[in-house]
DNA sequence: AAAGATGTTGCAAC
DNA sequence: GGTTGCAACATCTT
């Protein structure tokens, strides 16, 4: 589900409405969910998120699409919703929902954080320093597409090969791009997806440039895209698939040139473009 | 109504 | 290495 808009987006809730409360209990209705972070053993995993309790939540952030929160005492959760992972802030009384499988009280019983997962691919992972400082360093995310420099965007481009769509979507190249802002951007700066990145120009890698991170604004700006499942933490849908100019839009004309747009797989991807004005570099 | 699709990513195989 | 297919799972569409 959520791409780099999507995830900024529930960060920047979650910051508005639990930074800074304490963990009061927690609830694990999956326990597959809470997934290892590399060496305890199955009972030790088990009880791990019990060291969260009484802990309180000082920093939220996100690095490519996984959400970091820190807590005091030197722990850390890493969150990684995968297709169709929510977090949501409710109050108690909240009707829980089908496929909740991890509830966070929170300030004493007043407020829940609740992670729901329709598909269970997402998880979470109860970390010390030391292993939030592995995994960093071990699972490399590659720079923030909203972050990275132009030159060092150029030069990092130039050192793969490929098509250009799985490129942008290999987390180690960028992190935080997903299926929907690759087709859109790909898009926006007219290049095919199955263009090979060897062969670009540096104008062409100039206009990627830029529309990739003109594209990701304007959908953090929208607070994301809701197709199916997504949400921010207080429920609300996204709304920049109104925005959207090729993804999902199969057979609908082109909104540049009339030409219906194709679908096609790339990358093991569908993948939505306009054979008109996308054209591939060999 | 069975088959194929879905916003992700890790793994095995070639 | 890059590429492909599959796996994890529930639900919706063709």
């Amino acid at each position: 589900m959520p791409e780099l808009p999507e995830v900024e987006t529930i960060v920047r809730s979650l910051r508005a409405y639990i930074l800074g409360r304490k963990i009061f209990s927690i609830k694990v209705f999956l326990p597959k969910i809470i997934r290892s972070a590399g060496k305890e053993t199955p009972d030790k995993l088990a009880a791990k998120h019990e060291e969260l309790v009484g802990k309180t939540l000082i920093n939220i952030s996100r690095l490519g699409k996984n959400i970091i929160l820190q807590f005091s005492g030197g722990w850390y959760a890493r969150v990684h919703l995968k297709m169709t992972g929510q977090l949501l802030v409710n109050l108690p009384e909240d009707p829980i929902k089908k496929h909740t499988h991890v509830i966070f009280s929170l300030d004493g019983g007043k407020l829940d954080l609740r992670y729901r997962d329709i598909r269970q691919f997402g998880y979470i992972q109860i970390l010390t320093e030391q292993e939030l400082a592995d995994w960093v360093e071990g699972d490399f995310i590659g720079p923030d597409p909203l972050e990275i420099s132009f030159p060092c965007f150029l030069a990092r481009l130039r050192s793969r090969k490929g098509k250009l769509k799985a490129v942008l979507l290999n987390q180690a190249f960028l992190g935080g791009l997903g299926n929907i802002y690759v087709d859109e951007t790909l898009f926006q700066a007219g290049i095919h997806p199955e263009s090979s990145s060897l062969h670009l120009s540096d104008e062409e890698i100039s206009s990627l440039y830029q529309k990739m991170q003109s594209v990701l604004l304007a959908a953090i700006q929208y607070k994301g895209s809701s197709i199916r499942d997504y949400v921010e933490s207080s429920g609300e849908r996204g709304q920049y698939q109104n925005l959207h100019q090729v993804y999902g839009r199969a057979g609908l004309p082109c909104l540049k040139c009339g030409t219906r747009i194709e679908k096609i797989r790339v990358a093991g991807r569908g993948t939505y473009l306009c054979p008109l004005c996308q054209k591939v570099a060999r």
